[in-house]
DNA sequence: AACGCATACAACCGCAAGTCA
DNA sequence: CTGACTTGCGGTTGTATGCGT
């Protein structure tokens, strides 16, 4: 097809941004807002790329931005999405409200792994260290990693707020854990190495099936603000689903296992948080993932 | 003090998906 | 429908800093 470079590499500053360049990117945002990246710079002043100045926006100077150390809870709330979703670190951004899919990137790589492997687990699997060599080709239909689809055997997943957190409790469906394994029951769209569960998932489901307590205790802000550059890549029914996203009260979240079922009122798919927030439609509901 | 190594993190690169004419 | 273009993502690299010798 034939691309052309994402900017004119020889008129472009390369390397650590200094604090002119931050200022001059900063005031500008600030008066245009964000979007149309590739005629920032030209605009802004600034000898970079587009590129350039999105990721530097993004991961150092939006003022959201949570600075600092991550708490033992946000440690634990990372491993827990990583093990549901893999390295997609800017779904699991999405949970952690002011850390940058980046920052999430750099502190799994640093700090995350080697916990892991001190706890004798595998990073990319989440399984004990010796019991991956014999597991390589294992998934699970409720792994979430690899797609936006297989975990139609959770019949309910609740996302509760309280005063400042939620919880998310998946119930699993007995039926579809019948042979204690709770690895049988295949949907018609599950692929073949999606068939084990994760250890997360897998310990839980060894107790009898019954509940599955991810217990995912996140920020108050379950969704981030639409802003300026959102409004303006994103088509209008994207824009009506977060107005009604942001509607919902009391935000209470369902996975809807079967479209048979019929969905709570006033609840959301939870593959929607998880995986669709872009309003994709969900195999598992038929919806774009959102109930009312 | 100087050096080498390890670590942390900012920034870059290439690719794929999405959008639009 | 097609292709050009933009944006966002994930992997990787580069560099600053800390620490031990």
């Amino acid at each position: 097809m034939g691309r052309s470079p994402c900017c004119e590499k020889a008129h472009t500053n390369k390397g650590a941004w200094t604090k002119e360049e931050d200022q001059r990117l900063i005031n500008y945002i600030r008066s245009h807002g964000e979007g149309c990246w590739r005629s920032l710079p030209k605009s802004a002043g600034l000898l970079r790329c587009g590129k350039s100045c999105r990721l530097r926006w993004i991961n150092y100077l939006r003022p959201d931005l949570k600075r600092g150390n991550f708490t033992e809870q946000e440690d634990e709330l990372i491993i827990k999405l990583h093990s549901m979703l893999g390295n997609k670190w800017s779904l699991i951004a999405g949970r952690l409200p002011g850390r940058t899919d980046n920052e999430i990137k750099n502190y799994w790589n640093t700090h995350i792994k080697r916990k892991l492997i001190v706890r004798g687990l595998d990073p990319q699997t989440h399984r004990p260290l010796n019991a991956t060599a014999s597991t390589t080709t294992a998934n699970s239909k409720f792994d979430f990693r690899n797609a936006s689809h297989s975990y139609s055997t959770l019949t309910d997943i609740d996302l509760t707020m309280n005063q400042n957190t939620f919880k998310l409790v998946a119930m699993a469906d007995d039926s579809s854990f019948d042979d204690g394994k709770c690895n049988s029951g295949t949907t018609e769209e599950a692929p073949p190495q999606l068939l084990q569960p994760p250890p997360l998932l897998a310990h839980h489901a060894d107790q009898n099936c019954q509940s599955i307590n991810l217990d995912l205790s996140i920020g108050l802000v379950p969704f981030q603000s639409l802003t300026r550059s959102e409004s303006a890549n994103s088509n209008s029914a994207e824009i009506e689903l977060k107005k009604e996203q942001e509607e919902v009260v009391p935000y209470q979240f369902v996975v809807a296992a079967r479209p048979s079922e019929t969905p709570a009122p006033q609840a959301v798919c939870v593959c929607w948080q998880l995986a669709f927030q872009r309003g994709q439609l969900c195999s598992n509901c038929s919806t774009n993932g959102l109930y009312r």
